[in-house]
DNA sequence: TACTGTATTTCGCTA
DNA sequence: TAGCGAAGTACAGTA
């Protein structure tokens, strides 16, 4: 069967439910009350609540809350996991090395327990990433500026790897730091240390750098300005009106009402 | 009841028990094979797949594979969520606006459908954030060096805030930047930027920056060298041996075996 | 394994 | 609301 559920199991019925679940690698879903505890790279308790809590078959764990995004305590994948009854609670440990971390879920309530086969072997395809960015941006160099030759992607320098690498029309070396999203001081933090990386490459050069993102922050155009670099407004995607709710998109066969 | 639940449902049906707990502010999950579809900051599509769906009462919703840690697709809070049933699949679209976007799950079909009732007042109570070692470092100055005065937390500077900011033995104005593990290039890089900044608000007073952190990786070490910043070794929690899988902590009642 | 940077980052805080 | 930085960030890519 696809799915086993148990509404609220004895905890030995539940124990036998998970034990199954983690040995064959099927995904659980625990829904009760429950406290947790962390230990590892921080440490956290969390008091008695209402959370759903999942086991992935690669060893990550989450604890979700009734609200954020972000489970409240959890455990990245390739940890090992274990159930166990002790003082009439059901308890889930999960545990991994390097760095040593634990995270301990004990149930005082187990309203339901469900395991799930699970298969999927579709792949996620995103759009509008950076990497669409540069890709954009090498199909046309001119985005950039008139002239502009890229030479290299992701070139190593002394101070990491940089965007993208090319000259100007001026045969100038040029250093690119691309952005998807509007951008503060950190991003002209990033090319200040790349564009002094080149420029100790290639020293009376006259290096030059230019920030590409769709808008910067008050604050980081003022910085550019004092180290005498460059920005260039641009989007990962062109101007595609991506958020128009009158048009329908074309695999958009709901309808309203 | 806490928990209602439906076993291979009719959409219809299906749809009723979204519908209700949408309209409850209960979380809910949904397991079955989908399709989703994604747009606003980015764009994604995901083609068919077994996957958990959750929503929450709060405007949230994920889609878990059986693997990572992180959603494939999701939808943060303050989203708007409604269900429908269309060509024979039930759907589930999330909308929210500034940005506006929004995310599609199409079910061709559902295995279980599950509603909530959460509760939930406790707080995560954590220890070991760079908030900790602040204040570790409040209490207990010379832990940077024997002299160094705090005189602020969080002082506003050109460049931004600074995490502490006092001054040393011979009365030299010091910045400090806080990390709560080891550090890369982009510490060393806004540390810098503080540095800078102060030293424009008192110039030729021979401004200091340190950075405390557990470690910096060599690549950092050397940025810092070649600014004249300096590095001091701190964790946040003091050397308490956290990994000590041989000593049991007061609160683990749990036994091997 | 360690280092480096991105992310539909999310999240909290502050002006 | 926008700006700024932390996070038990997670994750991918590379040396």
């Amino acid at each position: 069967m696809s799915v086993m559920t148990l509404h609220r199991p004895a905890h030995r019925d539940a124990l036998a439910l998970l034990e199954s679940a983690f040995g064959d690698g099927r995904m659980v879903t625990v829904f009760g009350r429950c406290r947790v505890e962390y230990d590892g790279r921080a440490s956290s308790s969390l008091g008695p609540g209402d959370r759903l809590v999942v086991c992935k078959p690669d060893g990550t764990i989450l604890v979700h809350t009734d609200e954020q995004r972000e489970p409240v305590n959890w455990q990245p994948p390739g940890c090992t996991h274990r159930a166990s009854v002790r003082e009439g609670r059901l308890r889930i440990r999960s545990e991994r090395t390097s760095p040593e971390e634990r995270l301990d879920v004990a149930f005082e309530r187990i309203e339901q327990v469900s395991a799930y086969e699970v298969t999927d072997r579709s792949d996620l395809a995103l759009t509008g990433s950076e990497e669409d960015l540069r890709q954009r941006i090498l199909d046309d160099p001119s985005l950039v500026e008139v002239g502009f030759e890229p030479t290299a992607a992701e070139r190593e320098t002394a101070a990491g790897p940089v965007d993208l690498f090319g000259s100007d029309a001026e045969e100038r070396p040029v250093v690119v730091e691309l952005k998807r999203r509007r951008v503060g001081p950190s991003a002209a933090s990033q090319l200040t240390r790349y564009v002094a990386a080149v420029d100790e490459e290639f020293p009376e050069t006259g290096v030059r750098g230019i920030l590409v993102a769709p808008s910067v922050t008050d604050r980081t155009a003022a910085m550019l300005d004092e180290r005498g670099l460059e920005f260039v407004a641009l989007e990962p995607v062109g101007d595609e009106d991506t958020a128009d709710a009158s048009g329908a998109s074309p695999d958009d066969d709901a309808e309203p009402g």
